[in-house]
RNA sequence: GGAAGGGUGGCCGAGUGGUUUAAGGCGCACGCUUGGAAAGCGUGUAUACGCUAACACGUAUCGAGAGUUCGAAUCUCUCCCCUUCCGCCA
């Protein structure tokens, strides 16, 4: 059965969980609620287990009796609607699991104890920043303006083909967000030790279950009419379902995977947010750090992971800031996040363009992902982390933001040139 | 789109109602043997849950679910998945 939390850990520690859900700002009485419905369930399990081994063992005799061409007819008797009796405690009993899922599923990942404990977004902590805002002797202007007077972002042919929220790259928009992705990746790959993967987009519904978008996050996604497959949000989804099911040998981790994919978000519920330019689109494409580790080394991991990640931005020379969340602004699947947000001068803002976290257990456990600490052990669930390194559209409305010229063309970063073409200038 | 075949332990593979508490093999671990190794021989080798201080014990799992039966890997039904061939196609 999936669990979404470590049940025992309910059990023995309820008032440390209902703290640290209450620091979230979820409802704490699931935890009063799951340990009724287990109690009932443990109860309930007892008793049909005790019925089972009787009928075992009787079956067992009546087996060893033909056997001897004996006559069981008694014993036979004897049983006659013994397993009825089992089958309804077993509706019962399904029962019981199905109301202890649903409370499962609802109860979200705890926060790391270090997470700063806060009420909204506002209590998100800057642990760092890198670089400095830059300085213009002219008024900068926004992203999708600077791709239109150069004719290189196209939204009204998109809204054509596609409708709003979708964008055409063109000529050199095209190549630079080439160049971001293969950049991107060689980095991942030759400096930080990442193992490449490219995956399908779309996947069945039992992947979706297990990086946790569904079930509650259906209506985020894109669904094939006739076919029962969803269009991927983040490369996340793939990626971490390669090892959904399997006991990972021991001294197989860390694994670190880096995967390019467009994503697909229907955005709902966004309306009228970030509707000027490509920082919300409907399709978009994203560099995604997945790595599965060993639990007791999974926070030094997602530091780790947030420096590969941040070294894109400073090889690309855009000032950004590091941002921890706080308890109550954490995603329901993880334990701690860091965002990377890069400033955007045309606003005075900065904007998230990674997000890297540490779900310890949380995905593992419904993905049922585990490993061997050494040859001999028990299977644990590994930890997994995943951050986006980097989100490439909204890299590159910083890249047309951060340096473009007075005369309205664009400077390429150096570490680009030579995945341009050796150009300097768009 | 059409047709066929198949899902059994870490892997291969036997198994059509009761010593199958899943044969046999491979792999792996330990032991015996050896100067050392190989071979050979022997022993062991799943996961989850429950109950336990622990050992032990119990229950479930042969793709999933339901049915028949005192008893199902085995019989029946429904579904899922994989493979191969034909057709179409980048």
């Amino acid at each position: 059965m999936i669990e979404m939390l470590d049940p025992k850990l309910i059990r023995n520690n309820p008032e440390a969980v209902k703290k640290g859900l209450k620091n979230r700002k979820a409802e704490a009485s699931l935890v009063d609620r799951f340990l009724a419905v287990d109690e009932e369930w443990r109860k309930l399990t007892t008793e049909i287990d005790e019925l089972k081994a009787k009928r075992n063992k009787v079956s067992d005799q009546i087996g060893e009796m033909k056997k001897k061409k004996e006559k069981a007819d008694d014993l036979i008797a004897e049983m006659k609607g013994f397993s009825s009796r089992i089958k309804e405690l077993d509706d019962e009993q399904r029962k019981i699991e199905e109301r202890l899922k649903a409370i499962s599923l609802e109860i979200p990942n705890l926060p790391h104890m270090s997470v700063p404990v806060g009420i909204n977004s506002r209590d998100n902590l800057e642990v760092r920043t890198w670089g400095k805002k830059r300085k213009f002797s002219f008024k900068p202007l926004p992203h999708d303006e600077i791709g239109k007077k150069l004719g290189i972002l196209n939204f009204e042919q998109a809204a054509k083909i596609s409708g709003s929220r979708f964008v055409v790259y063109k000529e050199m928009g095209a190549a630079l967000e080439r160049a971001l992705i293969n950049f991107m990746l060689d980095l991942q790959i030759k400096e930080n030790g990442y193992t490449e993967v490219l995956t399908p987009v779309m996947v069945r519904p039992s992947s979706m279950l297990g990086t946790g978008q569904l079930p509650k996050f259906e209506e985020e996604m894109f669904r094939c009419r006739d076919d029962e497959l969803y269009l991927i949000p983040t490369a996340e989804v793939p990626i971490t379902n390669l090892h959904r099911e399997e006991i990972l040998p021991a001294g197989s981790l860390p694994i670190k995977y880096v995967g390019y994919t467009p994503c697909f978000r229907r955005e709902a519920g966004s309306y009228g947010k970030d509707v000027k330019g490509i920082i919300r689109q409907h399709q978009f494409n994203k560099i995604e750090l997945v790595k599965f580790v060993e639990p007791e080394k999974s926070y030094k991991e997602l530091e780790g992971l947030t420096l590969d990640a941040e070294k894109v931005l400073q090889k690309l020379g855009l000032h950004y800031r590091v941002v921890e969340l706080c308890t109550a602004d954490l995603g329901f699947a993880a334990a701690k996040t860091y965002d990377l947000e890069i400033w955007f001068p045309s606003e005075n803002e900065y904007k998230e363009v990674s997000s890297c976290s540490n779900y310890e257990s949380f995905q593992a456990r419904r993905a049922n992902i585990r490993y061997r600490p050494s040859r001999d052990a028990k299977p644990e669930f590994v930890h997994t982390l995943n951050g986006s390194a980097l989100a490439v559209g909204r890299t590159f409305a910083a890249i047309f933001e951060n340096y473009q010229q007075k005369n309205g063309t664009i400077q390429i970063p150096e570490a680009l040139q030579t995945y341009m073409g050796g150009i300097s200038t768009i």
